[in-house]
DNA sequence: CTTGACATAGAACGTATGTTCCGATAGAAT
DNA sequence: ATTCTATCGGAACATACGTTCTATGTCAAG
């Protein structure tokens, strides 16, 4: 609620929870905390645990020993190693559309179709949705009926990048590696027995997402 | 290390404590353990926990309140859902070598390299490896250069499931769709602007792997 | 039957732990 | 300077909690 700096006291001592937990499978003690973070009175530490509380970072049950938790918003803040990723599956790419962007009025959790994946296997966990391939027509892309392709929603995008774009003459997605080529622009297939595209005009091609990862599931 | 089974009032406290624990964020005191599982006395309740103690359920710290914490061999064996597994990058994989199977003797914990993905991706957890692809020459099989295949040690393969075969005669690792076809063998590619391979003498192949998942990673 | 290992109850005990109260200090606002 | 608020330190307090001890019951081995 409060929209007030934690204190760097107040930044240690969530930090040593959090440490102390997973390190222990339980959380500190009030004075365990305060030795860690160098507080002489437990009262201090009381004072600016409840602080945190008030500050949505933390959640206390009253008279029960260690009774801390941190709290989802904080573990989401700190979740930066080998944790899960939820991507919603917003749609179905094929050749003779454009891709279906996620609108931003989707809720977090309306898409009741989702994957998991680990986040080391993408960058950024910003901005990301799914879409399962329908039809051979991404062969060139090397991306196959049924693949699953994790992309960012990304305006800009910088040479080297496989990503969606729409032709809108040929009215048609197709996933290419884009490079700039001058005042030209370059449409180079994965598969390297297929030939590149040159566009000419750049106003005719519409980048719609970055490809992040490209699933396929066998058997 | 003893073998001995629990006892269903162990049984029941193991749930609780787990079930407490992920609810509340720290695990519960014996009084609250003796409560859920219908004990009066806590040395009863103490008593028990040492035994599990022994038995590698649990870890306690003495003099701690609500020190107790799971062990992982019990965290593993509940991990049934939405979890993360961890899959050995044992090598890489390229036309002109037979796939670099990982050996019986390598330990648990030997593969300093792996690859995490959530469970839900892989129907089975057991048995399977991961190997980088090197080169171009997998591109009939919509595989790239630098994609992860993660595939499952099966000698009995099933029509239509995409293994891993070692050409004898040609000296060659491809990944194709395998089917029986009578007598003979028909290797398929999965472009389909590609020809399939018949294989008259079913000696000649050596099927190393089933292919569970591609994995491509972009950018 | 006796013995001993095992499991359980209940009570008493010591202390680890959360809570509360009072006072001190520092800084900003008046 | 005065007041108010935020933060801190120390101590006393109440109790939640782990530990320990004694007693009881069960059951298989001797």
């Amino acid at each position: 609620m409060a929209k007030r700096a934690l204190t760097e006291r107040q930044r240690r001592m969530l930090d040593y929870i959090q440490d102390f937990t997973v390190k222990n499978g339980y959380p500190p003690s009030i004075r365990q905390i305060g030795k860690a973070v160098d507080i002489s009175s437990t009262s201090v530490v009381n004072y600016n645990l409840n602080r945190l509380v008030e500050e949505g970072y933390l959640d206390r049950d009253q008279n029960v020993s260690r009774g801390i938790r941190l709290t989802e918003k904080l573990m989401k803040a700190t979740e930066t190693l080998g944790d899960v990723v939820r991507i919603p599956l917003v749609g179905r790419i094929f050749a003779s559309e454009p891709v279906p962007l996620p609108g931003t009025d989707s809720p977090i959790y309306g898409a009741d179709e989702a994957i998991e994946i680990t986040r080391d296997l993408v960058t950024s966990g910003e901005d990301l949705f799914a879409l399962e391939v329908k039809g051979d027509s991404m062969v060139d892309a090397m991306v196959s009926e049924g693949d699953i392709v994790v992309m960012k929603r990304e305006p800009n995008w910088s040479n080297g990048d496989m990503v969606a774009v729409w032709l809108k003459d040929r009215e048609e997605t197709t996933l290419k590696y884009i490079y700039h080529e001058g005042n030209q622009v370059r449409l180079q297939p994965a598969n390297p027995n297929m030939e590149a595209i040159m566009i000419e005009n750049p106003e005719i091609i519409e980048v719609q997402g970055k490809v992040m990862l490209v699933l396929r599931q066998l058997a």
